[in-house]
DNA sequence: GCCGGGGTGTTACCTCGGGTAACATCGTCG
DNA sequence: CGACGATGTTACCCGAGGTAACACCCCGGC
């Protein structure tokens, strides 16, 4: 019985403490749910964020395939992209908690610098990349644009996401009607409001 | 000598230690920056949260201020997108261990949720929102879509300018037009590539 | 002149979470 | 049987957020 097996059973039972308690779990808590202590997680996983990286890249699989599998579907490429960004609210409407820790990775995070999307979220925006490189025909800056537009697209969603998640003001449908529409340019389509008002915004600046 | 002259600084120093060591400065070493000891500053600021707080909001002050005047510019709106973009993009070039900060904001914040936007970013999106809301016809649906748009328009410059900041792939201006070309529908206006290759991506999965 | 309050500052401590050292146990393999 | 490698334990270290209690200093009022 090779230690895989038991590696599985303690990310079972960070995953249940996650999912109660939220991406601010203690290593300890963990420890206690899996019925052990901590050092015990600490040679499965190193440090904390080794168990993070394997409880993330875990769920991931799941998501990053079913976009990467979206991304490549035989669509037309308004449908196809509709495709990826209901495959992605689904994902991340299915489980809240752990969706989180994709977003909020690293509390600590000393490498590097903070990039502002999580591994995970970077595995997805390189996908629409490459997907973006190999199927949409920008010219010359396809490599430049490519690049950038993987990272915003991503960021797009996982902000809108977020929000969309916390406050359920729709449903996913016309969540994902609304970000395709963003994303085709109906913002550079619509007319513009006959707005009287210029000056100022409309509503109080609603100090904080 | 009233306490304002001394928080402030309290806040010069804490930006001097951000600047130099990150957002992840602990409250020791921003104390001893200043000259003083902890508890000082949490007279001043309650808790770290606190601090980090006023040091966004003094920061945050002017770069909302600059987004919302370029929002509020009378200008062709593809020329005003491209202004706001510009706004952004040079306000955190200019200072990236504060632009940091806004980004990531509270390490162990339980309150509620972890946003994936920041208080500063959502003061942003809020602006965003309003000004679609007050300057785009879209219809019925407008509070809808302006409310989603505001949130994924500001995480998509979040991730796409974290990413240039980082990797400075290229000029700000272009980096403007990259970002407005994609709000402007250029995803769904360009042309397919003929593209042999559908079953898998062309380059390799990139196992990590 | 003295006293009190509100600012300045200090040292020393508490708590909690990540992380480690050292020790004990059980099963398997040579 | 003995060794090894897994299991597990208790007890500890460290650093960071946060607090308590105490000391100073100045200024305005009785």
């Amino acid at each position: 019985m090779s230690r895989e097996p038991r590696r599985e059973q303690l990310l079972n039972a960070a995953d249940r403490v996650i999912q109660r308690e939220g991406p601010s779990a203690s290593m300890n808590a963990i420890a206690a749910e899996a019925g052990i202590t901590k050092p015990i997680l600490y040679r499965h996983f190193g440090d904390r964020n080794g168990l993070i990286r394997a409880l993330t890249e875990r769920h991931t699989g799941g998501l990053l395939a079913a976009v990467r599998a979206a991304l490549a579907e035989p669509l037309e490429r308004r449908d196809r992209v509709e495709h990826v960004l209901d495959t992605y609210l689904a994902g991340i409407e299915a489980r809240p908690q752990v969706y989180r820790l994709l977003t909020h990775p690293a509390p600590g995070d000393p490498s590097g610098a903070g990039n502002a999307l999580a591994p995970a979220l970077r595995q997805i925006a390189e996908e629409i990349t490459r997907a973006v490189q190999s199927q949409v025909d920008l010219g010359a800056d396809r490599d430049l644009l490519a690049e950038a537009w993987g990272r915003g697209i991503t960021g797009m969603v996982l902000a809108a996401g977020d929000w969309w998640l916390e406050t359920k003001p729709c449903s996913r449908t016309r969540m994902v009607q609304a970000l395709a529409d963003l994303l085709w340019g109906r913002l550079a389509a619509a007319a513009d409001l006959p707005t009287a008002v210029l000056p100022t915004a409309p509503t109080e600046p609603a100090a904080d």
